[in-house]
DNA sequence: CGGGCAGTTGACCCCGCTCAAGCGCGGTGG
DNA sequence: CCACCGCGCTTGAGCGGGGTCAACTGCCCG
């Protein structure tokens, strides 16, 4: 846990959207009171219940966010990539952390104070009215996981989900999904058991659907995972 | 659907904490902007998928939110009542609403064209903030929703719903609570088969940790239905 | 009186969870 | 260097929660 520090991540700006919307000089003091450090594979970032003292921004890498229930299984909410901010709920709605967020692939996080990013809020209202539009597709985003948890069976979750990595994360060279994660988390993001996932993806596989190799996945029948995604009979 | 027009809606400011934010003036303007109709119960305010030209505030009354699923089933997301506003999150997300607005209660309903709405927020930044922070709170409540769903059974669900329409509409002078729905709502609520709720309802009943009649539905045990809610075994 | 809708109950059965066993692989220590 | 361990992955067997279908009732309303 010897997190590296770094002084200047002005790739920050540059990835981020929601920055372009500050001003030179904001930008310049940002920079100044902005804190960053590196981060590996299972590092946990803050933890669901704890209390955030400001918002982080994703500078490189990506990070999953799960609630964990009763029995102590991960339901993954949602994944944060470069450029992404996070912890801004927590720090808007004035309660604790609602999820726990945890490296998922190696990479640097940023830290800005509460108190800064509030400021920001207040003297820029562009970069207000952009937080604002981002909790609201978030809510969006939650509201339809949501419909899809309690109406959808496991193998259209899974074929959804499975799409939802492709558009997020893309693919390399090769076709491969740019996130690698385990069946459990897999299951997690589903919200299913972890042999269920196991099954369906080797059901998948035969299907000439995906292919598999490790934890590296390839979606080969794009059209055919969104007519079973999206419950057509 | 012939909607009573009103030309005074003072009871918004009163009721609601959102407003308390604007000033004497920004308060005058919006009297003369804003639009006020009366509902009925079964009336649709906006349809999911369709583009929203507003926001809506409740003056009094009871909404229901819900999306609709591809077998036709609706899943309730949540409910508005009296001094709640909505439909924000599509205006500021820039996104069609992606849940239909209908009357579960008799009330009234304001609007507030879009360009207004964000006017006000650009002018306050107080305004802006609290506005945040609604959405922020309602992304606390998705994401705890999608764990629920995700990972408790239906007893546990309904019982934790039970207990959360008791802390948001709470009860008249006879301990019923304040919401009335069919067996059919309850169930698009919980995530479930309308016989599931039926048949968890009677347990409940038989166990006397509620009483029935006919919607009124009234709390007997609360620490039980706690204690079922949150799984602890 | 008849039609329709909400509610209820019973029967059936399938999806998906759980438990258990086995495999492959990488890391660690003797 | 090999033996061992532990973790992630896989597969099979079993079963139960809960979804579906059907039938019946009560009630409201035309």
């Amino acid at each position: 846990m010897d997190y590296y520090k770094l002084n200047t991540c002005e790739s920050c700006f540059v990835n981020n959207d929601l920055f372009k919307k500050i001003t030179k000089d904001q930008a310049d003091i940002l920079s100044y009171i902005k804190n960053c450090n590196t981060y590996k594979k299972g590092d946990t970032i803050y933890t669901e219940g704890s209390r955030i003292s400001g918002i982080y921004c994703l500078n490189k890498g990506i990070i999953k966010h799960y609630k964990t229930g009763n029995d102590g299984k991960e339901q993954i909410i949602r994944f944060s990539k470069t450029g992404d901010i996070f912890g801004y709920r927590s720090v808007l709605a004035g309660e604790p952390a609602c999820t726990t967020a945890k490296v998922v692939e190696d990479g640097s996080v940023c830290f800005i104070p509460a108190a800064h990013f509030l400021k920001l809020i207040k003297e820029n209202s562009d970069f207000a009215v952009s937080v604002m539009k981002l909790s609201c597709k978030e809510l969006g985003d939650a509201n339809q996981y949501i419909l899809d948890i309690a109406q959808k069976n496991v193998k259209e979750r899974l074929a959804e989900i499975l799409l939802l990595l492709n558009d997020n994360f893309g693919t390399d060279n090769n076709g491969n999904l740019n996130i690698f994660l385990t069946r459990e988390e897999l299951a997690g993001l589903v919200g299913t058991a972890t042999e269920s996932v196991i099954r369906l993806l080797s059901e998948f596989k035969k299907n000439k659907l995906i292919k598999l190799d490790k934890r590296k996945i390839k979606l080969l029948d794009i059209k055919k995972l969104k007519h079973i995604s999206q419950s057509y009979y």
